[in-house]
RNA sequence: GGCGAGGUAGCUCAGCUGGUCUAGAGCGCUGGAUUCAUAACCCGGAGGUCGUGGGUUCGAGUCCCACCCUCGCCA
């Protein structure tokens, strides 16, 4: 059996509005859980004895006291109103989180000052001054690099322009300096810790240059602003940083007694902005606090759209609302195909592109899976009543093991290298052989003369069903929905402990039996018009 | 400025330690075949001096040097 499963997103800093990078985000989660779900025979859904899926909120921003009290509400207000707005955009994504953890709550905050407390108490926390390049515009410290490259010159706000002022406070750090040669060493000895590898260099390449204690506290002063957060343990004057406090909700989500075996997560997902703080900072804290280190930390790379960077001063957002405008169009499901085929999961950004997105809705889905599946439920409606006839399996078998063996070793495989386009395309390249099995053969052509070839036409078409019913169970963790569907038209659900291997067996014990009604039903993804505008 | 990645068919990309690469896939384009199917599917074809110039080698997208260009990271 498996070990337990434990796969986390970032959680979304709560100002934001819903776009598609937390979507895709969190999508790279959801069908990872969903392939570790079918590893392991549990419900697609979750819950899931075996997988854990963790999202959620980071609330702790002095933004968001600010923002909040231009919209005339507190603080906690705002957050509970724009984290609603996240968990119905998830819901929406048809997405499988276990829990929804925001930084807000009880039970984070009291398990963060559990952990700070812990730092403190193994001497890997102490005081001291903190100086940097002060935007006293935007009421904020900006690192080096920031600082020198602000399109106004150097050393100016980005903002707007005004000069940045050196300034220093006290602060609590936390020792990641201790920790460099622990850190290299686990990096180095673990190829897979952080991915994809072009990420892993970076970390490593800087690194080399050394590493400084963090601050992980901020002070607090009279602007109401830098009062929300955590208190740190024992010094009210300072409020725990909200990057740390943001961090421990891997840990605080998951640390009792019910949850606790999911320790450590499998892969924490996220994009590359954030990656330094995963690779590096966390990785330290939790040596410090004498915990497992996560499996991986996956930083994908950001989508942009047609051709262009997506940024605010062109509003060139692909965002929720667009998104469900092409899912309305098109369906979910082909919004979180195109999402997770054709994202920036490696290390080079990817395009979110009309035309393309009709490309692979059409190759993929309407042409592929879709033609498929009717075109041989139409067969076996026409030549044997909508019944799969007897036949010879071994010679069925034959045709799918002439490219298909060990199948399900090969996507599980990949699932551990979070290749997860790999994981989706072994159910289209069944589908092809479909297809090509059936253009050669031309069942169509042999039902003209039943007496003499019906039993070839059924081997056929025994082959075709059951190869698309192992390509449904392989495109289901993103084709959520419509897989589903064909399992309700052809009776083949998958059962409740059935594993991956098992539902990939030809003709084993989840395959198509011969007697088994297999309806024609609704077309799954009809064809596309190129030449149709985007939808709005 | 420091470190790193990459420049391969119209597009998106595979090509790990040099020789089945006289260079591949998908999409697009094009010819054919076919009619079970969602004008879908199947087969074939055209398209690349593998960024540029040198070099190492019996042999180089694949190694070395220089140059050009793009991109990423710098708490």
């Amino acid at each position: 059996m498996p070990s337990p499963c434990y796969i986390t997103t970032p959680i979304y800093y709560v100002n934001d509005r819903p776009h598609i990078g937390h979507c895709y985000t969190t999508l790279l989660a959801d069908v990872a859980a969903r392939f570790e779900r079918l590893r392991r025979g549990e419900p697609p859904q979750g819950p899931a004895p075996g997988v854990f899926m963790l999202t959620g909120t980071d609330e702790h921003a002095d933004k968001v006291v600010t923002t909040g009290a231009a919209h005339g509400c507190t603080p906690l207000e705002w957050s509970d109103r724009n984290a609603a707005e996240f968990q119905r955009a998830f819901a929406f994504m048809n997405f499988s989180q276990d829990d929804f953890i925001r930084t807000t709550q009880e039970r984070h905050k009291s398990k963060v000052l559990e952990y700070v407390a812990e730092l403190q108490r193994r001497g890997d926390v102490y005081l001291g001054d903190y100086s940097g390049w002060y935007d006293e515009s935007q009421d904020e410290y900006l690192t080096e690099t920031v600082a020198k490259e602000s399109p106004h010159g150097p050393f100016t706000s980005p903002v707007t322009g005004r000069p940045l002022v050196r300034r220093s406070e006290k602060n609590y750090f936390f020792r990641l300096s201790a920790y460099e040669g622990r850190l290299r060493a686990h990096i180095e000895g673990h190829p897979g810790f952080i991915l994809p590898e072009a990420r892993r260099n970076e970390v490593l390449g800087r690194l080399r240059q050394g590493l400084q204690d963090v601050p992980i506290s901020r002070a607090i002063t009279d602007d109401p602003a830098s009062q929300w957060g955590i208190r740190m343990p024992s010094d009210p004057g300072h409020r725990i940083y909200v990057w740390i406090d943001a961090l421990f909700n891997y840990l605080s989500a998951i640390d009792s007694s019910a949850r606790g075996a999911f320790w450590p997560p499998r892969v924490h997902v996220m994009a590359k902005d954030i990656l330094w703080f995963h690779a590096v900072i966390w990785p330290c804290m939790l040596m410090a606090l004498g915990r497992d280190l996560p499996g991986c930390v996956y930083a994908h790379s950001y989508w942009v759209r047609e051709g262009k960077k997506m940024s605010k001063s062109l509003g060139n957002f692909v965002t929720l609302e667009v998104l469900q405008a092409y899912a309305a169009r098109y369906s979910l499901d082909a919004l979180r195909w195109y999402l997770l085929t054709q994202g920036p999961l490696g290390a080079t950004d990817a395009d979110f592109s009309h035309a393309k997105f009709v490309d692979v809705y059409n190759a993929d889905l309407a042409n592929g899976i879709g033609n498929s599946a009717s075109r041989v439920a139409n067969m076996i409606d026409k030549y044997f009543g909508g019944v799969l006839p007897e036949c010879n399996p071994a010679g069925a078998k034959a045709r799918f093991d002439a490219r298909h063996a060990d199948l399900a070793g090969r996507v599980l495989g990949a699932l551990d290298r979070f290749d997860l386009a790999a994981c989706a395309q072994a159910g289209i390249s069944l589908v092809s052989r479909v297809d090509e099995v059936i253009s050669e053969e031309r069942p169509f052509t042999l039902a003209k003369d039943m007496p003499a070839n019906g039993a070839r036409v059924a081997e056929i078409l025994c082959f075709a069903a059951e190869s698309l019913r192992i390509a449904s169970v392989l495109l289901a963790p993103a084709l959520t929905s419509r897989m589903e569907q064909v399992w309700r038209s052809w009776g083949c659900a998958p059962g409740r402990g059935q594993t991956l291997e098992v539902l990939c067996a030809f003709g084993g014990p989840a395959g198509l039996r011969p007697g088994a009604r297999l309806a024609k039903g609704e077309a799954l993804f009809m064809r596309a018009d190129p030449a149709e505008a985007p939808p709005a």
